[in-house]
DNA sequence: AACCCCGGTTGATCTAAGTCAAGGAAAACC
DNA sequence: GGTTTTCCTTGACTTAGATCAACCGGGGTT
C-alpha cells in the first residue's frame, strides 16, 4: 500500500499544512504555529531547487509535481538516489550541506519552514516527530530495496522493477483495481530511467522495446504504457515482494 | 566524521542502556524506565537474527559485534543493504514483516527492547525520538550514496569506495589521523565484499590482487589490509566526498 | 514550407565483468 | 599427522551491457 493511500486515510481537510504529510496525526495548535513559520516557493521543470554541497536553508515539503534527488560524480557519471512525490520532506534540521542535487522533474510547488522554528515545533509536538521518523524509514526500506536492483538485478529486470513500481503507485487509483491491466504515463525520460536503473539510455530503449515486443507492456508513442498483465510484470522483475520507492 | 565520534563526546558513562545510542542526550528519568523494559540476547557469528518476512517481536540495538542486512531473490542473488555497527538500531516500532534478512557477521550481543514499551517511551521523551530520526536520516543517507556506487561505479572503484570507508570508519581510531597510513582488518570475506557491491566474489578477488599490484594497497594474509596512501585510494574510489555506510 | 531540435530507436562493435574450472593455503577436525 | 573444509586466487572463455554512430519523427520556430 503506497503511502498516498495511508495519508488520504486519515488526512484532515482543515489542516494548515494544506498538503497531507503531517496531517494524518494533526491537532490544531501545534500547526497553528506553524502557520506563521511556513512559506511557499515555485520550481519550473528543469530548475535545480538545491545543488549538491549548497547551505540548506529550509525544510521543504512538496506540495504538488515531482522532484528527483540525485548524485554526480565528476566525471558526469549521474545515480538518481530518489523521487520526491507530494508530501515528502527534503532539507533536514540541523545538517548544512545537501548530499545531493534536488532537481524539478515536473513544475513544482513545496512548501518551506525555517529550520529554527521547525526544530522547536518538533520537540514540541511528538506525534509529528513520530510521523516524521516514520517516514524516514519507509525511504530507507524503499532506498534499500532498490539497492538490490541496482546491484543485482539484470536490465530487462531492472526496466520491469521500474514500471511495476510506477504503475502500483498509480494503482490504488486505477478502478480496475491492482490485478487488472493498469494504464498510466511514464513521467520520466528515457534518460532519467537510465539515471534511475544506473544504465545507458540506449540500453533502456532497446528492454523497453523487447518488453513490448514480448507482449509485456504495450505502448502508445513513447509515454503511455499499458501492462496488459501485472502478475507478468512482476516476474519479469523478479521479485513478488512490495516494491516502494515511489510509495 | 563517523557515528561512533559523535556518541564517544557526548557519551555518559552512568547511563543504563550500556551503549552509546541514545546515550548521547541522555537524562536519567526516561532511561530508568527503559531499563526496565530491556533484556539482552547473545547470537553466534553466522545466525540469522531476523529472517525477511519475519514478524519483528522486538527493536534492537547492537550492543557489540557486526550484523548485516542483506536481500535476497529466488533464484539465490543476494545483496547486502546495510551494516549494523554498535549502537545502531533495528525493527521498527510499528510494522510487522522485516523487509531483509539480519545475520550476524561476528558474535552479537543485541540489546532488546519489547515493542509497546519503547513506543510509550519515545511518545514520552521527544529528544530520544529526535536522536533516533538523525541516525534514521544518517542511515538514508548513506544509502543512497552507496546507490551512486551500486549503478555507476566500476568494479576497481566499488571495491576502493569500499576500502577507503573502512578505512575511514578507523581511522578515528589511528594513532596516524586520517591522512596518514591506514592499517586493518577487513571485517568482510571476499563473498560478503561481493555481496556488498554487487559482484562476483572472483572480481573482488581481481580487484583486490590488481590494486596491491599498483600499490594502492598491501595486503598480509587475505585480511590484513596497509593502505600507504589514503588519498590515493580516494582518487581510486572515484569520489572526493565523504563515505558514509559504515557511519 | 523548410528548418531544427529533442527525445527516442536501432545497428555494429567493444569491453568489463560474469561464468566455469582448476588449483592453493590455512585453519579445523579427526 | 593427515584429511577435510573453508576461503581465496588465477586462468580461459563468454556475454550483457556500454559505446559509437546513424537515423527517425513530432512539435516548435521562423
Amino acid at each position: 500500500m503506497s503511502v498516498q493511500t495511508q495519508f488520504s486515510a486519515g488526512a484532515c481537510s482543515d489542516c494548515p499544512i494544506r498538503h497531507r504529510a503531517v496531517c494524518a496525526h494533526c491537532e490544531r495548535d501545534e500547526l497553528a504555529q506553524l502557520e506563521e513559520i511556513k512559506y511557499y516557493r515555485n520550481f519550473e521543470a528543469g530548475q535545480t531547487i538545491i545543488w549538491s554541497g549548497d547551505k540548506m536553508g529550509f525544510v521543504g515539503s512538496v506540495v504538488s509535481g515531482i522532484a528527483s534527488l540525485t548524485q554526480t560524480m565528476e566525471d558526469g557519471r549521474t545515480q538518481m538516489v530518489g523521487l520526491l512525490l507530494p508530501s515528502d520532506f527534503v532539507g533536514r534540521p540541523g545538517r548544512v550541506g545537501s548530499p545531493y542535487d534536488v532537481t524539478a522533474t515536473t513544475d513544482v510547488v513545496m512548501c518551506c519552514f525555517r529550520k529554527k522554528p521547525f526544530e522547536e515545533m518538533m520537540a514540541r509536538t511528538p506525534h509529528i516527530a513520530h510521523r516524521l521518523l516514520e517516514m524516514t524509514l519507509d525511504e530507507l526500506d524503499a532506498a534499500r530495496e532498490w539497492m538490490l536492483v541496482l546491484g543485482r538485478k539484470t536490465a530487462r529486470e531492472k526496466i520491469a522493477s521500474l514500471l511495476s513500481i510506477i504503475a502500483r503507485r498509480d494503482a490504488s487509483l486505477s478502478p480496475n483495481g491492482p490485478s487488472g491491466p493498469m494504464l498510466f504515463d511514464l513521467p520520466l525520460t528515457r534518460e532519467a530511467m537510465a539515471d534511475y536503473l544506473g544504465l545507458t539510455l540506449e540500453t533502456v530503449s532497446r528492454q523497453m522495446s523487447a518488453l513490448k515486443k514480448d507482449g509485456v507492456i504495450l505502448l502508445e508513442g513513447k509515454r503511455r504504457v499499458t501492462v496488459p498483465d501485472m502478475g507478468r510484470l512482476m516476474d519479469e522483475a523478479g521479485d513478488d515482494s512490495d516494491g516502494g520507492m515511489f510509495s
